[in-house]
DNA sequence: CCAAAAGTGTTATTTGTACACCCATGC
DNA sequence: GCATGGGTGTACAAATAACACTTTTGG
């Protein structure tokens, strides 16, 4: 270690301590992301990641979680998802004082409107692709938080997140295709999901017509399992790497 | 943001910002761990992760790097491959002060004997499995590090990293026993490997005895590649819960 | 009847797995 | 020769991808 074992709460340099949310959604067929626009300097007008401090009791979980609550207006999110992406520390990422954020990631099903939390900054949904320059490093860990969200799309039963208690394969299918930017077998994509034991299960005698038109489509609710064993890998983008 | 906007760089209780370190090698087969001896309480005499403070003027991955140069007693530690793992921030996971861990990840070839660090704390290698109750909440931080190693031998050029410059198949592949604790096919895996361009390419002429008896192995070192595709799976444990 | 979306079936191809087998070396 | 570890070939099973086709709704 290097420094007194003794710790003096104030020999050093305090460091802040704050998270960071990105919090997504897919509406009108696209990925978007939750973002405040920043009333005070510095990144005065600039759009930003919602996020605060970690007050001295709590844990950077429990911050991500308040905060979540305050910054979307919802009363109950103890059940949406949550997860720590990574910690960004770069000594100038705050050009007020130091501040060691800790990123968290949030999926939505199709949300009301946000309202800003308890100051008067904007909060608004805006699609990911074609955002101008975020403030601090946010733009930085808006990447890294899609490029984790997508990947864990891949093995992990992480779409139902985006989706209300009560969904359809299509909409299902639908998550996937946004936030990879792809298009997908319909018949192989229903396979696949059908065939990951406790990845969804079909709600008995339920249907819904999805777009008016169609064949009603049965709905299913997101079932118990975890992993995805096999993984629903995405299309490689171009000639594939392997083999 | 739910502190005055204007920081007041005291006003907030202070936090404590450390690194811990999972510094995983290979050796005799097993995947072994670098641990200190605490010298004082809290948890004196226990082993616990080698770590410290992150100083006012760099990044948690610096002082990482710097913690690893300094309890492995290499010289140059800038080709090791470091990672950040996650951030620990329960408040009374320290019962001195509240302490906000960034934890990392690193991979060695089969090393040196470590030296304590500047103070006196013995550092040793030991097995993972069969470890003690660690200090603070080191268990979790090295669970979580293994299994977060394990996972990307199958998708990530990672196994390289655990060995010297040039290697030979078979110890790559006893990389992959060693972290994943089953036995792989030997043809299958170097097919795999093989199969993967950019994950290891040949040293044209050279080629090395292995273990005194059978017939000399081609050498091979890292490639330029960094992901894996397709992946190489690890056999499921029991009875595959997919399809 | 037509368009749209759900759902089923079929088939060719690729990939994975479990082996059997040969090669080169030290003892 | 024989044990040991490196390296190659092959045959079967399983997963994947592409696409044709049927069903049920609204207009």
């Amino acid at each position: 270690m290097n420094a007194p074992e003794g710790y003096d709460k104030h020999a050093f340099e305090p460091f802040a301590v704050t998270v960071d949310l990105a919090v997504f959604t897919v509406r009108a067929g696209a990925l978007q992301v939750l973002l405040v626009e920043r009333g005070q300097d510095p990144y005065a007008g600039q759009w930003a990641l919602p996020g605060g401090f970690v007050l001295p009791d709590e844990s950077a979980e429990r911050a991500a979680r308040r905060e979540l609550a305050e910054e979307t207006g919802l009363v109950d999110v103890s059940g949406l998802h949550l997860e720590q992406l990574r910690t960004y520390s770069e000594p100038d990422r705050d050009p007020r004082m130091r501040v060691v954020s800790v990123a968290y990631t949030a999926l939505l099903p199709d949300p009301p409107e946000p309202r800003g939390g308890g100051d008067a900054a904007r909060a608004q949904w805006l699609p990911c692709d074609g955002l101008g320059p975020l403030a601090f490093d946010h733009d930085r860990i808006l990447a890294d938080a899609r490029e984790r969200v997508g990947a864990k799309l891949e093995y992990a039963c992480l779409a139902p997140a985006f989706c209300p208690p009560e969904f359809t394969l299509g909409e299902l299918q639908q998550v996937y295709e946004a936030v990879w930017g792809t298009v997908l077998d319909r018949p192989n994509f229903r396979r696949k999901v059908l065939a990951t034991p406790g990845f969804v299960e079909q709600i008995p005698g339920a249907a819904r017509l999805t777009g008016g038109r169609g064949k009603p489509a049965a709905l299913y609710r997101a079932g118990a399992a975890t992993a995805l064993h096999p993984p629903l890998l995405r299309p490689s983008p171009e000639g594939r790497p392997s083999s």
